[in-house]
RNA sequence: GCCUUGGUGGUGAAAUGGUAGACACGAGGGACUUAAAAUCCCUUGGCCCGAAACGGCCGUGCGGGUUCGAUUCCCGCCCGAGGCACCA
């Protein structure tokens, strides 16, 4: 008989579904274990190669977990708001839940074709109404919440008001609460809510008409479409994520997570560790108290002038009459950058005079404030002292216009550049002459302290996130405007569903889309108009697939506390600064409140690499319909164009399917080289556009999805990027063929009733040992290549032995799940393989033609022996003795291992 | 510029202080076959000596160091990938 897969695959893939055989539920008899993969945005495109590589790792660990005796939580879903379907929307006035469910159908359809043990029956949809109440109802607590930072966590927003009433809190007294207005109160309460409505600088895109996250900006360019960005003042909702810099920092100490992961967090969140300071400022003839953050309070003595960011609120106090102009003008033309502009200029300095001066608080000298870009509103106060000496960008500022510059460091050179270092002696720099900086620096803090022109103070760099968007297709805000006043909705009006709308851009008047929505409003009072952002959906997932479908909480006391949080969790590393940091805020407000029981959301993270795509290129002649081959194309001017990967055969360019590709392309003509015409290629991402997707469903009929997923596996490490490359697999393929061979050949099934002979098992148990300890260290190419090493011995032995293709089928089972199973029935079981065990590794198989042989050397040490093959034991001790200019190096307590190949001596090991 | 990674045959890669290149692809040779497919066997890092060898030398980006022994640890460079980027 025949390893005939797609029969095989099929069949099990219904078993799987009909049996639910993978179905989780709560059972507190046995361990859990939770293995989540990063959910998919479905978009057009449908599943690529690349993206199965991190869903087949967690499936092989959770197949692998529940022969284990775990009870294993595997639940798969769909991220499924999202900006294309949107733009697909606005462009073709399909909704984009029509768009967004056959998108689904197609990824679920690929996805099941792989043969993944997802539990379907806890599929959610971030679009669906029962799964987005508890997005909003979770913006609603965190509306209702404050950060205490006493307690450190948040607390019901109603603690705050009591202390208000009664103590008075951050300045404001009982008196003044009484005798401020509703909408004053609100007002007040906005500066802490954990979701607020505040007006901030926004990233605002012209080209998709919404605001958008620090993290949905690159280089000044939208991540999703490229588009320019620029500065927008706006109201926004926002959620305090800075309130939980610290905690956020601090907690990721207990998570296994990659280094460069962790390093990525701890930047984004930015602590740094400095003092505020008081300059006393003159306009004119107005004084006035400037606030600025430094972490090198020891150049206080250098401080030659202070510069204001262009938003500063200090700007418009500061700026004198003669000055008002020049100021004007600057702060327009810097208003008028995009964001992309001001970061490619980065090295030109730009600035204007106020026209006001600071009294540096330690010298008493007189110096000028200035207005400069180079200062951001965003971080800190907004104003920073400039200290030239020892900041490079203080340093380029002063010789741009000229201000002096003071060395604070004994023999450090300032002429060419600053001395930025924070090391050496200080000098001209009064009572801290003589000190190291290290021991200047709090030196400097405790007299600003003491004289109480200042303070230590921590600044994170993590900024609150913008929470709306303005668009359509996005989880609505329970929130309505009664009399000016954000007003929560009650929470039993959950979940608020989207409106239809006619059209998806936003109105004539520059409102979000959902302006155009018919009665749009909660008791007569209008509704919030902007949409939640991407992110929203995508925070607590995790917590709805331990209960999806619960009715009266996001997820039940019960099923939290069995499954508590995720033990893996597998996908890119792109979503280090977004999502994983949101979903860790979510996370931990929700443990604030009680409705969670673990303070981390993700245990373990391993970031698959990226699947990229091998492009080819085709070199057309310019102006003209003529192709030349790639060889000769240094001979014309040419232009580069993508060619579908699929009509080239080892960068051999098939001619009459390129005529045939694009209508375009009907006439061509071609300049060959040998007669053929050869493309150009290159490594890129894989997409839709570059023409190089290779799609998995293409693999699953040509070999099969077992071949797939093993031959994913074997690439290469997963954390590891790299191109998407067919050759090889037939290796893979070629290895499930030769198991199915141990159980039948052309007619007969061959599998004996016998003991296993030594050799076979120290074959078995070699892979069962090797497999246990890969799989556990995520080294599942390695594994596969163990898997081969065994078939290799297992074939040569000719083994058709039960008692050794039973526990290797059970190995074989996470990584090819289809063959498996059907090798196992066929060895006369009736339950799914998922149910068997993991066989037990004895090492005393595997180490039976190794013996080891004390012998004495010098009468003190012991060497243990590793006898290989032929040696006899007086030939081991001849070879040790001959070793004695090694041997001196060794004391008597050491246990020296020597590996002996035949007739030499070649190493010691030292254990 | 800063942080994090990585650099090993023709290719994907193993080996985390102990025989470098496991395993696989590709390539070459052979067996079976009328033939093909499938399957199996041999060779395959480089150089040198040789009739042959279980013969010698070199070899993990480059230069040093520690060690009896370094792909692995330390120092300094070079190159690639990813992240951050006026964060005071």
């Amino acid at each position: 008989m025949d390893y005939n897969f797609k029969e095989i695959e099929a069949k099990w893939q219904e078993y799987w579904a009909k049996n639910h055989t993978f179905k989780a539920e709560v059972d507190s008899s046995r361990p859990k274990y939770y293995v989540l993969d990063m959910f998919p945005y479905p978009s057009g495109a449908g599943l690529h190669v690349g993206h199965p590589l991190g869903y087949i790792a967690s499936d092989i660990y959770s197949r692998y977990k529940r022969l284990k005796g775990f009870n294993v939580l595997h639940p798969m879903g769909y991220d499924a708001f999202g900006l294309p379907a949107e733009q697909y929307a606005i462009q073709t006035g399909h909704h984009p839940a029509e768009t967004t469910e056959t998108n689904i159908n197609r990824y679920r359809a690929q996805m099941d074709r792989i043969g993944f043990s997802y539990d379907w029956s806890r599929e959610i949809r971030t679009c669906d109404p029962a799964y987005y109440k508890w997005t909003q109802w979770a913006f609603l607590k965190m509306y209702g919440c404050w950060y205490d930072p006493d307690l450190d966590k948040a607390r019901p927003i109603e603690e705050l008001v009591r202390r208000f009433e009664t103590a008075g809190y951050d300045g404001i007294t009982p008196e003044q609460w009484k005798a401020a207005s509703p909408k004053e109160r609100d007002a007040i309460l906005m500066n802490y809510r954990i979701a607020y409505q505040g007006v901030t600088s926004v990233n605002w895109c012209p080209k998709l008409g919404t605001v958008l996250a620090n993290d949905e900006v690159k280089e000044g360019l939208s991540v999703r479409g490229g588009h320019p960005v620029e500065q927008k003042k706006m109201t926004q909702w926002q959620l305090r994520v800075s309130a939980y810099a610290q905690r956020l920092l601090d907690d990721m100490e207990s998570l296994e997570w990659t280094d460069s992961l962790k390093e990525m967090q701890r930047n984004w969140i930015g602590r740094s560790q400095g003092a505020e300071m008081v300059f006393k400022t003159y306009c004119e003839d107005k004084e006035y108290d400037v606030t600025i953050f430094t972490t090198r309070a020891d150049t206080v003595f250098g401080v030659t002038f202070l510069v204001l960011a262009p938003e500063s609120e200090w700007v418009e106090k500061l700026t004198s009459a003669s000055q008002k102009q020049a100021v004007e003008e600057y702060l327009a033309a810097t208003k008028k950058k995009t964001e992309r502009e001001r970061i490619s200029q980065t090295h030109t300095v730009t600035g204007v005079f106020s026209g006001s001066y600071a009294v540096n608080p330690l010298t008493g000298d007189k110096v000028p404030v200035w207005i400069s870009e180079y200062v951001l509103s965003g971080y800190g106060t907004g104003a920073i002292m400039a200290v030239p000496a020892h900041d490079s960008r203080d340093w380029a500022f002063a010789k741009t216009f000229d201000l002096p510059i003071i060395p604070l460091i004994e023999g450090c050179d300032v002429s060419n550049q600053s001395f930025d270092a924070k090391e050496g002696i200080m000098c001209n720099s009064g009572f801290l002459n003589g000190k190291t900086v290290k021991e200047a620096i709090p030196a400097a803090i405790d007299y600003v302290e003491s004289k109480g022109i200042g303070h230590r103070k921590i600044n994170y760099r993590l900024r609150d996130a913008i929470f709306s968007r303005q668009r359509y297709w996005g989880e609505p805000f329970p929130m309505y405007f009664k009399d000016g006043i954000a007003t929560p909705l009650p929470e039993d009006c959950l979940p608020l569903t989207l409106p239809q709308i006619s059209k998806y851009k936003p109105t004539e008047t520059g409102e979000p889309p959902l302006g155009r929505a018919k009665d749009w409003t909660y008791e007569g009072c209008p509704l919030e108009k902007s949409t939640m952002p991407g992110f929203a959906g995508s925070s607590a997932y995790y917590l709805r697939y331990m209960d999806p479908h619960n009715d009266s909480a996001l997820v039940s006391r019960e099923a939290d506390e069995y499954w508590r949080n995720v033990d893996l969790y597998i996908g890119g590393a792109e979503h280090a600064t977004g999502h994983l940091i949101y979903s860790r805020f979510w996370n931990k407000f929700l443990y604030d409140l009680g409705y969670v029981c673990e303070k981390e959301p993700f245990r373990k993270l391993v970031n698959q690499g990226m699947i990229q795509g091998r492009s080819n290129f085709v070199y057309r002649i310019q102006g003209t319909n003529t192709f030349v081959s790639c060889g000769l194309k240094d001979q014309y001017a040419t232009t580069e164009i993508h060619v579908n990967v699929n009509i080239v055969h080892n960068d051999r360019l098939d001619l009459e399917a390129f005529k045939a590709w694009l209508p375009e392309y009907k006439d061509a003509e071609f300049i060959l080289e040998n007669g053929e015409y050869i493309c150009g290629w290159a490594i890129e991402k894989m997409s839709k556009s570059m023409y190089n997707v290779v799609n998995p469903d293409f693999i699953c009929d040509t070999y099969g999805a077992d071949t797939l997923r093993l031959y994913e596996m074997f690439l290469g490490p997963i954390e590891q990027s790299k191109p998407w490359d067919t050759k090889g697999i037939d290796g893979v393929n070629r290895f499930l063929r030769k198991v199915w061979r141990m159980f039948w050949d052309r007619d007969n099934y061959l599998v004996e009733d016998r003991k296993a002979t030594p050799a076979e098992l120290k074959s078995l148990h070699k892979l069962i040992g090797k497999a246990a300890t890969d799989i556990e260290a995520f080294s599942f190419n390695t594994t596969v290549s163990a898997f081969m090493i065994a078939a290799n011995e297992l074939g040569e032995l000719n083994c058709h032995c039960r008692e050794i293709l039973e526990p290797l089928v059970i190995v074989l089972s996470p990584f090819a799940p289809h063959i498996a199973e059907e090798l196992w029935a066929s060895l006369g079981h009736k339950e799914s393989i998922t149910y068997a065990s993991f066989p037990e590794y004895i090492e005393a198989y595997t180490v039976e033609n190794n013996v080891t042989y004390p012998v004495s050397f010098n009468g003190k040490t012991r060497f243990t022996v590793d006898l290989a093959k032929s040696l006899t034991p007086a030939e081991v001790e001849a070879a040790v003795k001959s070793l004695d200019q090694t041997a001196k190096y060794l004391d008597g307590k050491n246990i020296v291992k020597v590996i002996v190949v035949p007739g030499k001596i070649v190493n010691i090991v030292l254990k």
